[in-house]
DNA sequence: CTGTTAGCGCGTTCAC
DNA sequence: GTGAACGCGCTAACAG
């Protein structure tokens, strides 16, 4: 009987400590110390007390792989939002962390920079972690990738958007009814010779759904859509505004009101109208998309839309809490988005 | 002998499919399977295409929480920002990610929201799932904090600092150095009279360093720098800002330039000078820090210290890896800092 | 209130 | 090139 020696039989080298190793300096098996770790069983008084001290003394910390490994539970919630400089989704990733906050879930973020070829792969090797669930923006994945998502078994929340074809369930506003609002507002205001200033028509869907709501509304009051102007980036840059805005006013001159794809893009034209000496919103009026922090500080205040990017992250994790708890199925929640009209108009 | 009913034998539930899965159907064993799936073992080439036929049918994704504890290589790097609304750490974050993204290994995110107290929660619950190194934002951490630091033996990164006691390996600038450097080009531009704006002079310990490092060269000049104001708030928001800059004004009108921790700030002070009628930098000059992208793209432009947050994330996501490699070890990295006068002074 | 047993799904190690 | 056995560290299930 020859003395196989698999994988190495833990000789005297310092790995981490484990439970067992808990247990044997409190004079318990390593079942118990789980449990007292847990935290909701009954454990004697001054048996907890000695495995905590045991704790102590070794600096030991639970090893969640191996927990969940065996309780088939992972505790990770993912989320993928298409970038974290641009502060709308950052603000969503905040409400989603402080959501799961509360609960024991932990976040697993990445971020897609606007290709669903990469949000595929950051799906993929999420899955790998087994999320309980997962979260994403918009409703445009590819194929390998709704089918990852569908086989996984695990609740699917699609956000920021109304996707025609949900995999599951949905917390988000509809790009083109928010911006159709604005229009609307612009034109009560007494604009007729709108422009539009959006990023790349491919990579950005959300933009591209502003700029259809745009064109509705435009075409409902029997104004022209044709005053566009895309900058091939992604995503938007402040600067990319400035650029913008002299090629916008160059090609059509009569532009009355610049309407942008966001408030950091509305920015950057503005500043850009103020060294042109230009001014907004006497000379061209200038409106943003998404409520970003310098648009109410900035001054002129820029006229946007809010829309509650913050909650949107919220209620998608309690959302999420909901369907995991079994309380809650499926569904589509309507967040709120509304006209905020300050000097830029 | 009675049949004991151990850990649900797996009924016909549709759990998702394992590597025998795989292998059952390959006609190959489980073993085979996590070697071609790998990738760098030698498989027979029919072998390996009837795998991933497989892998496919079954929409099969390796569960890498079972391979890490097999392996004892989890592919996880924690690290942990004091916020990621704030765009200088959220370029930190990104610099991160992209680095990783070239190696196999996983970012673990949390955000401090600038306490140490959650630090210490979050450095706990992100040990729990064993992550390979652990990358810092400061060299402030509680006690027990740094004792699981030091207990879970894997390299810990501090960044945007330099620490007196690190931790282990620094990747970062001295802040007091680099308020230095603004001061002294602002001290040769010909301002005397400096104010300063920050925020809580407790939790926001760069913040501190930078005040300090604004007093050390006023006193070196021989100039006072007792106008200061702290706004009691964290992170501090571009609307602070403005509220700062009129207390400044107000106690101390005499103020000829007024340098503020962040950007953010210094934004939120020059529109509110805006509305107050003051012309920046005529009346009143105003300073930043950190080179956030509305620093160039205002207007005027924003003079500030522009400190390579991306580049501070690539280089501890660089020094990480070469420190798992065994190729670097523990160091300490300067990152550059270099002052961007602009019109704002 | 606590212990025993088994096994989560994979990779390591050795055997062929 | 491939397989068998074992165990990573933990928790479910049951027995007491």
């Amino acid at each position: 009987m020859p003395t196989k020696q698999k994988q190495q039989p833990a000789e005297g080298n310092s790995s981490a400590p484990t439970m067992a190793d808990v247990g044997r300096i409190a004079g318990v098996s390593a079942m118990t110390v789980s449990r007292a770790l847990k935290g909701n069983a009954y454990i004697a008084k001054g048996t907890l007390d000695r495995i905590l001290a045991a704790v102590d003394q070794l600096g030991y910390v639970l090893d969640q792989s191996a927990g969940s490994l065996s309780s088939r539970r992972t505790g990770f919630i993912a989320a993928i939002v298409p970038s974290i400089d641009n502060s709308n989704f950052a603000d969503t990733a905040r409400g989603i962390t402080e959501a799961l906050a509360r609960t024991n879930m932990q976040l697993l973020l990445g971020y897609s920079n606007y290709s669903v070829e990469r949000e595929e792969e950051l799906i993929e090797s999420m899955l790998r972690r087994r999320p309980e669930g997962i979260i994403l923006t918009g409703g445009h994945h590819t194929r390998k990738a709704r089918g990852m998502l569908s086989n996984a078994g695990i609740p699917v929340i699609e956000t920021w958007d109304r996707p025609e074809n949900p995999v599951d369930a949905v917390v988000g506003f509809s790009n083109a009814d928010a911006m159709e609002a604005l229009v609307d507002s612009l034109v009560e205001q007494g604009y007729s010779r709108f422009g539009f200033i959006s990023g790349s028509e491919t990579s950005d869907t959300r933009g591209q759904q502003r700029q259809s709501g745009f064109s509705r509304a435009l075409s409902r009051h029997g104004f022209s859509s044709e005053r566009r102007v895309a900058v091939e980036a992604v995503p938007l840059r402040m600067s990319d505004g400035g650029t913008a805005i002299r090629q916008l006013l160059n090609r059509f001159p009569d532009t009355d009101v610049a309407v942008c794809v966001s408030d950091l893009v509305a920015f950057g034209a503005i500043m850009e109208c103020r060294r042109m000496g230009l001014s907004v919103p006497h000379d061209i009026a200038i409106a943003g998309f998404g409520d970003y922090e310098i648009a109410s500080v900035s001054e002129p205040g820029i006229t946007t839309v809010n829309v509650d990017s913050y909650g949107i992250g919220t209620q998608a994790a309690g959302q999420m809490i909901a369907m995991l708890d079994h309380r809650g199925h499926s569904a589509t929640i309507s967040t709120n988005y509304h006209v905020l009209l300050r000097g830029s108009t």
